[in-house]
DNA sequence: AGCACGCCGACT
DNA sequence: GTCGGCGTGCTC
């Protein structure tokens, strides 16, 4: 093919982590429009990417070097506001383009064509009379969505015989469908649960921001239990009032959250549509359609359905807004919630965050009135909130061995013997967190990372919990060959588990952490035998400060509220509340009173007496001052860049040469390299800066200017995360 | 991310 | 003498 002149020069965005965007020739009656996907030649191989742009990019690029369009694919065209968004995530995370392209792709590369397929609705008479399977199947109906035979045959657990003779006899009438099968509508005019007049006033002061039709934030903060979901849920009912509208709602944990889509089902008589990592490509195929052609109307995600083909975005919530899981800090380093701020406001919509437990970060800004702020504070029907007390270690000491001082016991038992439910929490997995030598005093650690080995009764293993390196305990020291010397130090939520089966040896435990829940099923059952009350203890990890609600659940105790209070992460303390507070918020939800018990060696640290005084104004209020004098996020801005590699003097060479580059720039900070917290992760060696920025400053900017002077070098890699959330 | 090019160990 | 290990570098 000679170049012609009237061949275009575009570029086309490519789903891998290079840089830039690539520069293509264009054959004009390819018709290319910005969005379309397009097959493009890349060093011998086929690749699909995004048109980006109808001109040349920046950088001239040798005519001899430009290739041709192969074609252009059937696929409908990526969204502007999709590309905006790819465009925005990038530039502020500092990630290559075709690194967040790739997260928006993940999905349709294989794609194709739609397949054209036969499905089958019901017929409008079927009077006649019908045999039993037969009935079924008309039973099985949902309105007149067409339904593949196999679909049919399994709604109404018929054979798919019954299902042709039904085609046969024309009951049933084909409908050519093209690609997936569609998802059921929400129908926003079910019946609902009458809302308190607190939860009725938040209801009506969204819905009146969301028909301005501009974007704005409303912080949506309610009590544990006060029904802020109900209140969303009107949103989302005033948002489907459009009929052509989507939204998207964000959730820490979607394989967490079987109760909430129950409740989701209930007030809309159809279930969402539901994106995560963990779906099967044909699952995320039949999604990703429906979210493109605008059939999706309500999706609920995990943050990275942020990427997903929205259409026509009216609103958008982000659920459990504190929850440091919506922060990715793999590969694009993105805050789902941030991420998702930004989103609705390119699509100009109302974003609702909800929390009972806000992040700092959102509190100022609702102070500040960049947020709307509604307040939830009573409890729904006649629950109250729980009482809340501190246990004195220091006054109450554990015996050796033992993670239940006698407080806690008494307490336990008086809760087993009314016949109640008691919740442990210890956010530790495992059975113990470290394996010495009593000999010798060596501690079994990973051999590929500078951490412990975490003990398992479960699988009879020492666990790295950065790694995953395992092995079995060993007889004797690795170190001083003594045989029977290593010993357990430290509790985890088997242990605990043990000493409860030991104080109460005819009760029934359930231990709720991920090494117990395998999957949504295995954790729908457990919820569901805790429901039917087949559960007296409960001893979870964080799993259990996700919003379940037990009714017989009187008693929270906190095997060790002082864990994860102190260390490198400015928000250690915030966290730390949060997470109590919501674990407390699982106690007494109903007619029961409840009451928390939090075991300490700190009774007098400002997260206990701001828990147990119920004053978490004024903890905010200490945190936030101490931020600001600080000039920590949300008052100033803060990066982190780790530099690592199998080689520690490779490592350490790079960063003496980045240190030497380091800018001096007004109002930035560069701190370090030190050693990170966790100095050997994986087989590699890891050290760390911190950029500590003013509010006005341009991080990024910054940042890419500095490392741009740098060349890279072979086996140290540098990872940038703006506003990291993560310090090892 | 692929894939090729490119220099050093165990095999037909 | 070759096959092949994955280190480094390029892709419009």
């Amino acid at each position: 093919m000679s170049k012609l002149l009237s061949d275009k020069i575009i570029q086309v965005l490519l789903p891998l982590p290079l840089v830039g965007v690539f520069d293509y020739l264009a054959d004009e009656n390819l018709n290319l429009k910005l969005g379309d996907f397009v097959t493009v030649p890349l060093s011998g191989r086929e690749i699909q990417g995004v048109v980006w742009k109808l001109s040349p990019g920046k950088k001239d690029v040798p005519l001899t070097k430009l290739k041709y369009i192969l074609r252009k694919s059937e696929l409908p065209t990526v969204p502007s506001s999709l590309m905006d968004f790819v465009q925005w995530v990038a530039g502020y995370t500092l990630s290559p383009l075709g690194s967040v392209l790739k997260m928006a792709l993940s999905v349709p590369r294989k794609f194709g064509k739609e397949k054209k397929k036969i499905f089958y609705r019901l017929s409008t008479d079927v009077n006649t009379k019908l045999t039993t399977a037969r009935k079924r199947v008309i039973n099985a109906a949902v309105s007149d969505m067409p339904m593949a035979v196999r679909t049919w045959a399994e709604q109404a657990i018929v054979s798919e015989g019954v299902i042709r003779g039904m085609i046969k006899a024309g009951q049933l009438i084909p409908v050519k469908v093209s690609g997936e099968e569609s998802f059921l509508e929400p129908d926003q005019e079910m019946p609902r649960a009458t809302l308190s007049d607190e939860q009725q006033i938040a209801a009506d002061h969204i819905i009146v921001k969301q028909r301005l039709g501009t974007h704005q934030t409303i912080l949506l903060e309610g009590v544990t239990g006060s029904g802020k979901t109900e209140v969303y849920f009107e949103a989302i009912a005033e948002a489907l009032n459009d009929k052509s509208s989507q939204i998207l709602v964000l959730v820490p944990e979607i394989s967490l959250t079987a109760q909430w889509l129950d409740r989701f089902k209930e007030r809309f008589g159809a279930a969402p549509v539901i994106w995560h990592s963990e779906m099967t490509p044909a699952q995320r195929r039949r999604t990703w359609w429906a979210t493109i052609r605008g059939e999706a109307r309500v999706i609920v995600g995990a943050r990275s359905a942020l990427f997903l083909p929205l259409q026509n975005l009216k609103l958008v919530i982000v659920d459990e807004e504190h929850s440091q899981t919506f922060k990715q800090d793999e590969g694009v380093m993105y805050h789902g919630r941030d991420m998702a701020v930004v989103r609705a406001m390119q699509a100009g919509c109302t974003i609702i965050l909800a929390s009972a437990t806000p992040s700092l970060e959102t509190m100022i800004n609702a102070e500040n009135s960049k947020y709307d702020w509604l307040y939830l504070g009573e409890r729904h029907g006649s629950a109250e909130l729980p009482q809340m007390k501190s246990i004195d270690l220091r006054h109450h000491k554990l015996k050796s061995g033992s993670w239940i001082s006698t407080p806690l016991q008494n307490a336990l038992t008086e809760n087993f013997k009314n016949g109640e439910q008691s919740l442990l929490y210890l956010n530790r997995r495992g059975y113990a967190p470290l394996t010495l030598c009593q000999s010798c005093g060596h501690r079994m650690e990973c051999p590929h990372c500078s951490a412990w080995l975490v003990e398992h009764h479960k699988w009879d293993r020492l666990e790295c919990h950065h790694c995953g390196f395992n092995l079995r305990k060993p007889e004797g020291c690795p170190q001083c060959e003594k045989k029977n010397s290593l010993i357990a130090c430290g509790p985890g939520v088997e242990r605990v588990a043990e000493e409860v089966a030991t104080l109460f040896p005819e009760a029934r435990l359930a231990v709720m952490s991920s090494d117990e829940i395998s999957s949504p099923s295995v954790l729908k059952e457990v919820i569901e035998s805790i429901e039917r009350h087949e559960i007296d203890f409960i001893i979870g990890t964080q799993i259990v400060t996700k919003g379940y609600h037990f009714p017989m659940l009187t008693l929270v105790g906190v095997i060790d509220a002082d864990l994860g209070i102190s260390g490198a992460d400015p928000r250690a303390a915030e966290r730390t509340w949060q997470q109590l507070e919501q674990v407390a918020g699982r106690a007494g939800r109903a007619e029961r009173a409840g009451r928390v018990l939090f075991q300490t060696y700190q009774p007098d640290h400002p997260v206990l007496r701001a828990l147990i005084s119920g004053d978490k104004d004024l903890f905010l209020e200490q945190e936030a001052t101490a931020r600001e004098a600080q000039n920590l996020p949300p008052y100033g801005k803060l990066a982190s860049l780790i530099i690592s590699g199998p080689d520690k003097n490779n490592v350490i060479i790079y960063c003496k040469m980045l240190s030497r580059s380091a800018p001096h720039y007004k109002d930035v900070k560069i701190l370090g390299p030190v050693a990170a917290p966790i100095s050997y992760l994986r087989g590699n060696y890891r050290y760390r800066f911190l950029i500590k920025a003013n509010a006005s400053v341009n991080i990024q900017n910054e940042l890419s200017q500095w490392l741009a002077q740098i060349t890279m070098k072979r086996g140290v890699r540098i990872q940038v995360d703006i506003d990291p959330y993560s310090f090892y």
